[in-house]
DNA sequence: AATAGGCTTGG
DNA sequence: CCAAGCC
């Protein structure tokens, strides 16, 4: 998901591409250096309506119309169309310090605002950085050892053989288990960017699910606590790290872990996310993880127009005050089309 | 006013 | 607790 999944579906005619690139790198200007994330996201959502008109923008009227320009970006626009381009972006470009700042970006971790830090303490490049790691937090330094292969995405061929090795070892753990690896690579796509991967077990439930269905005394049920999501996912984490599967940490928490991976030594190490979930938040986890994030924007649309509310955890319906009820019961991707009355959308076909 | 909100780290 | 970064 994300920006980078969307680039591969773009349409194939693409008249204003190359305004749409300067648009994007002026947003990414303004992010980079001078800390305007909101500037950064006007000039992309411009960027993207020009890169799906299929009509070439000739004049300044025709750009105008299109969603996501106003007023400046409307100016900018008039500049190239004029001049053929757009001073603010010459001033981007040979301004040392953001090409410093942007190749410090590069670095997962380092943000716009720890770029500057880092710049204001002298560092001028990736080189520097490595010879100052006692600047960076841990996360950085991960990053920063990897910053080459992260950069590269993962042949879905690849992905295919990491799915198969995780399910595997983790139904070798216990067969309760159910893997599901999300993202683009669920929805078929030829490359991936990182490993999304969720998991869960089929005794284990959310608090508020044995609440509401009353299942305090229930066998062998594990309900959801502090600790819990934890033991489940620390045993496969534990038995990862054994198998030298997961070559690095970058964050551990109660339910989610964020680190590094590599299949065997032939292949560049890659970013995962692995997480567990109760089984009764289960698919609407997967849904949310599968994306696209269009198609997700849509699906919660509808499912607002339908009198429900859907999250990542939950499909609850909303009562004649708009006040949501309990959790609906969900046991499949299918429950909770079914459910909005929507025809059942495979992944592959989740734009 | 602006992507939504949660998770994790680090200070 | 807050800020940063990521998903």
């Amino acid at each position: 998901m994300g920006p980078r999944a969307k680039k591969v579906r773009a349409k194939e005619t693409k008249p204003n591409e190359d305004l749409a690139n300067i648009l994007l790198e002026i947003g990414e200007y303004e992010k980079n250096v001078n800390l305007q994330p909101f500037k950064y996201n006007a000039y992309r959502r411009a960027s993207q309506s020009l890169l799906e008109c299929d009509k070439k923008i000739k004049r300044i009227e025709d750009a105008k119309i299109l969603k996501g320009v106003g007023k400046r970006i409307g100016e900018r626009i008039e500049e190239y169309l004029k001049t053929g381009k757009i001073d603010k972006l010459n001033e981007a470009r040979k301004n040392n310090k953001s090409k410093i700042l942007k190749e410090l970006n590069r670095v997962a971790g380092i943000g716009p605002s720890h770029a500057q830090k880092l710049f204001s303490e002298g560092i001028r490049s990736l080189k520097d950085l490595k010879s100052h790691q006692d600047l960076l937090t841990h996360h950085q330094k991960i990053g920063l050892k990897y910053v080459d292969d992260f950069e590269q995405r993962i042949p879905r061929q690849e992905m295919a053989e990491i799915e198969k090795f995780l399910v595997d070892q983790i139904k070798n753990i216990d067969v309760k288990y159910t893997v599901t690896i999300c993202g683009s690579y669920r929805r078929g796509l030829e490359s991936s960017g990182d490993v999304d991967v969720l998991i869960t077990h089929s005794n284990y439930v959310s608090l508020r699910y044995a609440q509401e269905q009353n299942l305090r005394t229930a066998k062998n049920l594990i309900i959801e606590t502090k600790k819990s999501p934890e033991m489940l996912l620390k045993k496969i984490i534990d038995k990862l790290k054994k198998l030298d599967f997961i070559t690095d940490t970058i964050a551990f928490g109660d339910s989610k872990f964020m680190g590094v991976c590599k299949v065997t030594n032939d292949y560049l190490h890659r970013r995962i996310d692995i997480r567990i979930l109760p089984f009764d938040e289960y698919f609407c986890g997967i849904l949310h993880m599968t994306g696209s994030d269009m198609f997700n924007q849509n699906m919660r649309k509808t499912a607002k127009e339908r009198g429900f509310i859907l999250n990542e955890y939950c499909l609850r319906k909303l009562d004649s005050s708009g006040r949501p009820g309990k959790a609906l019961k969900i046991e499949s991707e299918e429950d909770i089309f079914k459910y909005l009355e929507i025809n059942f959308k495979r992944p592959e076909e989740r734009y």
